[in-house]
DNA sequence: TGTACAATCTCTAGTAACTAGAGGTTCAAG
DNA sequence: CTTGAACCTCTAGTTACTAGAGATTGTACA
């Protein structure tokens, strides 16, 4: 577990070897131990942070989000500023699946309409066309 | 309805300026007269091109995709081709639909277990951890 | 007709979160 | 000790815009 290689790390994680050295620069992956021939080699602590900085982009925190919540886990009233940063984010998920849903609709009411006439019309094109017209009518 | 300069059309449309520009040097939106002085001027048809591309980015679809819906919509054989994106856009919507939901249920349960005890410790900070942890048990 | 100033023009660079490639160096197995 | 996979840094590209600088044009009003 300890003097793992980039390439190393990367399998472990799954996370893709630039994307590692990106998060070093960008302050969120603590600086490896470098060998003489300047390759990194890292511990477990890293894989640890690493791991948890993938599992909160997946769940959709942004990189400056992750870097609050490294920051707020280091100190000691974190604890309520995180659960602001999780509530404001859970927010915005909700309305992004309100957002979606009602997209998912409208994609399948064109969908559903859309036999092709004789003249090979198609309304998922003209539902596009349509609904552009009326604008904030619905 | 005619002649609108840049301005208007962004008042008509709520597309802002540079956007409008944008789009024209992508390609998405005719290029428009120009007066003696270089400025733009629109018609109809340009407001009309403008609300469909506008309203495709709002259903979610990129601007790659705009191009080609804009492309079958001139084409007399495009009409099965735009069901085949709408219906592909829309797989793709229900699966980020699916993801957000476990995401905010995750969120939800992160916070409804984030109590604080004694020690200030946050739960939401060490769910993050937690389940960093255990890659792909869940 | 002159003038002021809002609106427009082009161009460059910045955003987020990576990804890809060039050209060169190091590590480790045999 | 050799060789080839893995690593290094650096630059530039991606998507869909947005912001700003510095210059020019359009137009309302006196």
């Amino acid at each position: 577990m300890n003097n793992l290689s980039i390439g190393k790390l990367s399998e472990q994680t799954g996370c893709k070897i630039p994307t590692i050295r990106y998060y070093e620069e960008e302050g969120l992956l603590q600086r490896p131990y470098r060998t003489e021939g300047n390759q990194r080699r890292y511990n477990a602590e890293h894989l640890k942070r690493l791991s948890f900085i993938m599992h909160a982009r997946e769940l959709g925190f942004t990189l400056d989000e992750v870097r609050e919540l490294i920051g707020l886990s280091n100190n000691e009233h974190g604890g309520h500023e995180a659960d602001r940063i999780a509530e404001k984010h859970l927010q915005s998920v909700e309305r992004k699946i309100e957002r979606l849903q009602s997209l998912s609709k409208e994609l399948q009411s064109m969908l559903n309409s859309c036999s092709h006439d004789e003249m090979d019309r198609c309304f998922v094109i003209e539902a596009l066309f349509d609904h552009s017209l009326c604008q904030g009518k619905h």
